[in-house]
Parts: C-alpha cells; sequence; structure tokens
DNA sequence: TACAGCATGTAAGCAGTTACATGATTCT
DNA sequence: AGAATCATGTAACTGCTTACATGCTGTA
C-alpha cells in the first residue's frame, strides 16, 4: 500500500487536513497497521490534488497557515474503490527493535530486560486505549469529523475487535511470563557468572 | 535497527552464509519481528568484513558459488553487545495490508472479504509454525547449526512463548468472530443494497 | 521559559526493495 | 518441462524519514 491509496482511504472516513490524515495513522483507527508521516503525507495530497483525486476548501484561520480541508472527488473514491479490489495484498511485517534486543537477553542486564518489557507493555496499553477510543470515538475525538456514525461500519469494529484482542493477548502473556522469565536470567546468572 | 545490526545478531546464535541468514528472518525466530532481503544482507556482510566485525571461511561446492561462512570476530561480538545496551528501541510497527483493505469491508463483495479474512488466518498459520519450530527446532532445521541448544536460551523462550500468544490470539479471534461479521455484511448489503 | 500542539511545506539523504545476472540441482 | 532451492552479487529506483523553514497558542 502506497501513501497515495493510503491518504485516499483515510479521506473514505470523511474529509481532513493532512495534519489530521496523520493523526489518523498515529492515534486512529489505522495505527494499529499502517503509519505515514507528514513528509509523505502533504507531497501525496499535492500530487493527489493534481490528478484530480481530491480537491480541498482552504480554512482561513488568525495568525497560521490557511488549513487545507481535503475531500475525495467522485473519482477519487472511484479510484480507491478500483484499488481495494485490485490490489494484492502485501505480507504483513511486524518490526520491533524491543523483541529483537530481548533475543539477545542472556547476554544483557537482568535490570535492562526488565525495563525493556516494560516498555513494551506500556507501548501495548497505549495502543490498546487508542484502538478503543477509535471503535467508540468520544465527541470531538482524534481525526476529522464523524460523518457516518462508525458504530455502523463492520470493518473498523471486526479490525478494532482484532487489534483489542491481540493487544489483550500480548499483555496477558508479559503479565503472566515476566518475572518467571527474569528469575530464570537471574539464576543462570547466578550458576555461571 | 539497521541491517548491519541484524546481520551480527543472527550471526551471535551461529556461523551462516548469507542465503542462511534470509532464512533465518524469513523463517527462524526473528521472522516474527524483524525481516530483511539478500539486496541488503550481502552489501551488509561484506561492509561488516571490510570492518573486520566478521570473517568467512568459503566452502567450495561443485558448480555452485563458494558458500562463503560468516562468523563474528571478537571485535564484532563486542561491538554487538554494545549496539544492544546503547540501542534507544524505536517504535514498534506493524504493517498489513489486509487490514487496511478489510477496514473498508463495508465497499467490498463479501466473498471479497472472507478470502482476505481466510489469507490472513492461513498466514498466521504459517507464522506459528514458524514459532514453534524456532522454539523447538527439530534435528537439521533450519538457520545454522546450533551451537548452543536453544532451549537453555531464555530470551528467544519467551520471544517465541508471546509470538505463540499473539498467533493464537488472532486465529481465536477470527474464528469466533468471522461468521458473524460476514452475517452483518451481507445483512446490510441486503438492508440497503 | 520552554515545550507541546496546531499547521503547511520542501528537500536532502539513505536504507532497503526489486530486478537483473548466472547457473546447477532436485522435486513435481 | 517447469518450478523451486541453493548461492552470490550489483545497481537502479523508490519511497520514506529527517531536518529545515516559519510562527502563533496554550500549558507546565
Amino acid at each position: 500500500m502506497d501513501i497515495r491509496s493510503l491518504c485516499l482511504g483515510a479521506l473514505m472516513a470523511g474529509d481532513a487536513s493532512g495534519y489530521e490524515i496523520r493523526k489518523m495513522f498515529e492515534e486512529g483507527i489505522f495505527s494499529y497497521f499502517q503509519m505515514a508521516s507528514l513528509g509523505s503525507i502533504y507531497p501525496a495530497l499535492t500530487k493527489l490534488g493534481q490528478e484530480g483525486l481530491v480537491t480541498f476548501t482552504a480554512q482561513e484561520q488568525e495568525n497560521r497557515p490557511d488549513k487545507k480541508v481535503y475531500s475525495l472527488t467522485p473519482e477519487g473514491r472511484r479510484t480507491f474503490l478500483r484499488t481495494l479490489f485490485q490490489t494484492r495484498p502485501g505480507e504483513d511485517r511486524y518490526r520491533s527493535d524491543i523483541l529483537f534486543l530481548l533475543s539477545f537477553a542472556h547476554e544483557l542486564p537482568v535490570e535492562l530486560c526488565e525495563a525493556l518489557i516494560d516498555e513494551y507493555s506500556s507501548r501495548q496499553e497505549v495502543m490498546l486505549e487508542h484502538i478503543r477510543e477509535a471503535k467508540c470515538p468520544t465527541k470531538s475525538g482524534p481525526g476529522p469529523e464523524n460523518t457516518e456514525n462508525p458504530c455502523q461500519m463492520a470493518g473498523p469494529d471486526f479490525i478494532g475487535g482484532l487489534g483489542e484482542a491481540v493487544c489483550k493477548a500480548t499483555l496477558d502473556f508479559i503479565d503472566k511470563n515476566k518475572e518467571s522469565f527474569l528469575t530464570e536470567l537471574r539464576n543462570r546468572r547466578a550458576g555461571r557468572p
């Protein structure tokens, strides 16, 4: 999935500025499985505008750059839908420095291992929070205004449920295994220093 | 984590050729949370060799290019350990085209949604298989020969357990929610065609 | 006072993917 | 016969991150 399709997808949920789109990928429902930075979003939006797939209206703001609120054109919508149908989905990929580092736990101080695990936990908790908020957004939540009631969209609901289940399983596993893991590390250290 | 550290990390588990290192990232324990392609591994190995962090012995093979079996130098080992200590782990990131596509389930044919979910499931099953094999490798399993018994390494065990828990949670969620999700999609379709 | 958030945009630089080049062997 | 596996290597291309440029508002 290239950044252009990602932007079109974000706009399917409602009009938004580049800044708001990034928020969707950072805190919203997409944050679980995609991400995009401003440095790639702005150029993508500009290009999509040139191709007639999006338009924008500049909202004037005092003492700030105009806020450009983008929306899909009918053609943009059609193009995106076509992309959805045609895309042969690429491999999933998960990257985690923390888990890589923890693979070498036997070479690291136990305190560092514990810190890494805790860091991993707290990140998962943040993610869980994001997913829950995205599933049942509070009024004036992040992202564009909800033109449709998102609770009527089955997709995000299913995906959100999946994300929730995964985060919970992760936190649960750590909860149950962290101490015995650290104890084992300490014993090994004591056994052959 | 840059590709160079990833290669050093792979070699911590034992000597290996570039081709074998890729296998570790494709099927071995690392496949769960990192990946690397041959086009990046070979140049990295060459560079590490120039820097004195790895050496290799060329194993002659009939009618094939010599197999270059790399091993860490003492300095390579030290460098990697230093890296482990110093690295401030980057954000985890998970990318999934399938989940992105499924976010728009309400715009897709139900059959396509089902196919996407099934594809997702089967990929998770493959991953689960890899993780299990990596945790309790069979004799002559993938990757370099096990110079140490991996069952004595707590890190991979913990990580493997985590990966297993996550895969299981995913498969479990899909098992329990797929049908009702598809039914809901079909009902919506029938309700307002 | 300093930092975080809002808000857009450009451009350099780099890391990694993909494709190309080559070729024998073994499995289906 | 064709595909996959083994095996290494180079190079173009792409797409993304990071940093820079600018500047007000609100909070700690």
